[in-house]
RNA sequence: GGUUCGGUAGUUCAGCUGGUUAGAAUACAUGCCUGUCACGCAUGGGGUCGCGGGUUCGAGUCCCGUCCGGACCGCCA
């Protein structure tokens, strides 16, 4: 070993012992006739102390010393007689007797400190100095504890931790899918995962029973701050199990990660309907930190000859505690915000209800204190409330006002990242209608079963039929899906069909796993959890790229290892591949 | 595919309605300083204003194109 110690662990009772210490110099103090050096590891930082009366030339080696210097020190712990509070090793030095210089080091483009001067395209060139600096690299340490505390828990309930294959088949249903040429099967591809959904379920006709895996999962979608190319899933699948076993679970799991990384006691996870989180929160993960409900006013707002009103399939209202006092500016600045493209909204209207109970709205050329009354009421609102309402096509409002409705969460510190509120979002419908498309689309996924009283549904109104399909929402984001899958060839089918594939195409695409059902597979059904969002979440932040540790940036790019990259004639012709110019 | 913001010193940024030699902070270098811990003080070096074109007597600044990056919409079963 080429050090005794670590750099956060001294501290007085170490006082007079002779340590090895190697690290990283953060920086230096040279005061002339003395030089303090800090020394930094992954553990922390321990000051070095050298002396020009004591020992000149040592000294002398220190002040030249750069930043980011690879050293190795042997010294004397000693009590310092100034102490440093902020540091846990503030109450020692090393007074330094050998210095060792192990490596050196340009100075580096950004500096190295919790708050950096670098921008995110820098730090990501440099990641392996950006992972030096204490935020990053804490964030890299919460994602292994989390990644224990799982896998802890999974093992004690007796799940088995299976690895999947990563070169798979591409299927047409979900997201696009990254392909990998094959060398030996000239003109066919692999693709990777975008979930080992099919092969899960395949342990579960195995007999396994219960199966985990941290899996890393691919899709070649556009990325967002919380979205890269490749991520990392918990993936979990049980048998013989019905919805209630599954939440129960996993809302275990994820309550005892709170418990044991946080410390935190999560209440039991309320139930929420799709339906109900559509009408009162416009959004199929709802944000429960706060109120703010959205109300309908379609039936009451129409036919006052206001043609805006008159002319939208839905009238949405929210109630915003507090704001009635928001001068026309505000609301002018939050009506521009509501009609940028991104929101959508044609405009907003308002309606105060002033302290005295009065009612003033910016419609009032089309609505009497009766029909505002009204308004009022259907929101709940209370005396200093500022209504707003947004008008036009059902799911763009719904969307524009679950916008709106987290902005102003936003803007009134409704959303701390410190607290939690955690749900479950239950009976998703199996299907939606694709314009696009011109058929019908699984919402989660074609195994997803629908619940046993709507399938004669099925055949006469598919869209109304509700699927065995749960997700996890907390704070707005959906950190974990499933649902409870179907186990019978025939229904399978059946559902195949619906989603427009002829029987050949099923059969050519999924007859391995519809096969499987025909030798005895037990009723199943299972949930995966974005794990890099789950890290986010834990760790207060927005994004998930501090909690991966080479993330690819907004257009798929590793800019450290400049990657994606041509491949050379060779390798093409190898592939039996021709790239066009 | 789209919307939007940005690109100026190693880095983070300022630079107004176009006008003399493009600034600040920090980093870096040198010197001074014996209890600092974001040490302090002094001095100094450091710029293809992303790239290409245009308008103009004159462009970091205005226009067009392009490249790069961020956020978002579409997309992400």
């Amino acid at each position: 070993m080429l050090r005794s110690h670590t750099c956060g662990e001294l501290n007085l009772k170490n006082a007079g012992q002779t340590v090895t210490l190697c690290g990283w110099m953060q920086r230096s103090r040279d005061l002339g006739g003395m030089t303090f050096v800090d020394l930094r590891d992954r553990y922390g930082i321990t000051q070095l102390v050298f002396n020009m009366d004591i020992n000149a030339e040592l000294c002398e080696r220190a002040r030249k010393l750069g930043r980011e210097f690879v050293l190795q020190i042997t010294g004397k712990v000693l009590e310092r007689s100034s102490k440093n509070a902020k540091l846990p090793t503030g109450d020692i030095e090393i007074f330094v007797e050998k210095l060792n210089i192990l490596n050196s080091s340009l100075t580096p483009p950004f500096t190295i400190e919790e708050e950096t001067d670098g921008g995110d395209d820098l730090r990501m060139k440099f990641r392996y100095l950006d992972i030096r600096r204490s935020t990053v690299k804490e964030a890299l340490l919460l994602r292994a504890k989390l990644a224990s505390a799982t896998r802890e828990y999974l093992n004690k309930e007796s799940f088995i931790e299976v690895e999947t294959p990563v070169l798979i088949k591409s299927t047409p249903e979900g997201a696009r899918d990254f392909v990998v040429p094959s060398r030996m099967n000239p003109g066919e591809f692999y693709a990777l995962p975008q979930s080992p959904q099919t092969f899960k379920q395949l342990l579960m006709v195995a007999g396994l029973d219960k199966y985990y895996q941290l899996v890393k999962c691919f899709r070649d979608e556009d990325l967002r701050a919380d979205r890269q190319p490749e991520f990392t899933q918990i993936d979990c699948e049980m048998s013989f199990v019905e919805q209630e076993d599954i939440l129960s679970t996993f809302e275990g799991l994820i309550r005892s990660l709170f418990k044991t990384i946080k410390g935190i006691e999560l209440p039991a996870l309320n139930r929420m309907t799709y339906a109900d989180a559509m009408r009162y929160y416009g959004n199929d993960k709802p944000d429960i930190r706060f109120e703010m409900k959205i109300a309908n006013l379609t039936e009451i707002a129409k036919g006052k000859n206001f043609k805006v009103f008159d002319e939208a399939e839905s009238i949405l209202a929210i109630s915003v505690p507090n704001a009635a006092g928001w001068t026309r500016k505000q609301v002018d600045e939050l009506t521009d915000w509501v009609k940028r493209p991104q929101i959508g909204a044609t405009g907003l209207i308002y309606l105060r209800v002033n302290e005295d109970g009065s009612l003033k709205s910016s419609v009032d050329k089309f609505f009497n204190e009766d029909e505002l009354k009204k308004w009022s009421q259907e929101c709940q609102s209370k005396k200093n409330d500022l209504i707003l309402v947004l008008a036009g096509n059902d799911s763009k409002t719904r969307k524009a006002m679950s916008e709106l409705r987290l902005e102003i969460g936003n803007r009134f510190g409704l959303r701390n990242k410190e607290s939690f509120a955690a749900l479950w979002v239950v009976d998703f419908p199996l299907l939606e209608w694709s314009e696009e498309a011109n058929r019908w689309h699984a919402m989660h996924h074609p195994f997803t079963s629908p619940k046993p009283e709507d399938i004669q549904l099925l055949q006469t109104n598919p869209g109304n039929v509700r699927a065995n399909a749960y997700d996890m929402v907390i704070n707005g984001v959906e950190v974990g899906g499933g649902s409870i899958r179907i186990h019978d060839r025939s229904l399978q089918q059946q559902m195949f069909k619906l989603l427009g594939f002829s029987d050949k195409e099923a059969q050519d695409q999924f007859g391995f796993l519809m096969n499987a059902f025909e030798y005895g597979a037990p009723p199943h059904g299972g949930i995966a959890f974005g794990f890099d969002r789950l890290c986010s979440l834990f760790g207060g932040v927005d994004s998930i790229r501090d909690f991966i540790a080479f993330p690819k940036n907004n257009s798929g790019r590793d800019v450290m290892i400049d990657s994606p990259s041509p491949i050379s004639l060779e390798q093409l012709k190898e592939l039996k591949i021709r790239v066009e110019k």
